[in-house]
DNA sequence: GTGCTTGCAAATCGTTTGCAATAGC
DNA sequence: GCTATTGCAAACGATTTGCAAGCAC
């Protein structure tokens, strides 16, 4: 599936700077802050602005076309891989990583839990990533 | 156990301001924002300041005495209560309450996953509570 | 007195807002 | 032409930093 399809399939009306949003989405799994998708297209798109960027990166959350991670404490992160996952982030290096869901399955399909009526979840871990780890020694 | 005892656990020197905002952690486990706990406790120590919130925070993470929330995407949120448990946003009121940990048991004592070194789980669930649920009619 | 703690004021920086320019049908 | 989209510049606001004053042993 390429870009056009995907926010055709959301609902969302395309652009150049929508396709190149979530092209970058769809091809860079690193789950990127708003300003890695800026600094990464405003070679290709000169014209580019920051505003839309973050209001693009918001439809894209509004429209449930992508997730916005909050599991770093100083910046937003995004990730175009809205299927149910577990991320985990590496103190040291920075980097977010994609984890099976460690949930159990049936919760996903809970609709509430307790009384409160779920929309989201997320399953973050946080410490140092294998890589990290073999640097060490 | 009081405030003091509990920064001695943790090996943290108390202090009038440290004793006040470890004490309004334990008795108000509303996962206060840095700005709520200086708001509260500003009447009955007139001059602190929240440079000292923020730095006495980030001391007690730091010595995992309290555990930094960021089920929030625009503020940050402090709990007092670091036993292994989830958490709930809920988008109307912007409560955050507390529930069961959901993972597998087993999990949580697991060090590594995928070769990664585990040192936080964050089990967040976000949606409409089911207080806001029951005014919705 | 030495080192830790506190707190003011200013700076930082990710994000949002207001609004005018532009593009698409 | 009308509406939606884009983008600049300014504003915002939570958090951090630099540094001087205060406190404790």
């Amino acid at each position: 599936m390429n870009a056009v399809e995907r926010l055709t399939e959301y609902g969302i009306k395309p652009s150049v700077q929508r396709m190149a949003i979530m092209g970058y989405l769809m091809t860079h799994r690193t789950h990127p802050t708003a300003d890695e998708v800026y600094s990464a297209l405003c070679d290709s798109i000169p014209t580019l602005s920051k505003t839309t960027v973050y209001n693009t990166l918001k439809l894209f959350v509004d429209n449930r076309a992508a997730l916005m991670l909050t599991i770093d404490d100083k910046l937003v992160r995004f990730d175009g891989d809205t299927s149910l996952h577990s991320h985990f982030l590496c103190h040291r290096c920075g980097k977010v990583y994609d984890l099976p869901y460690s949930g159990k399955k049936s919760e996903a399909r809970m609709p509430n839990l307790e009384g409160h009526n779920i929309e989201e979840i997320h399953h973050y871990y946080k410490g140092v990533c294998r890589e990290c780890l073999e640097k060490e020694v």
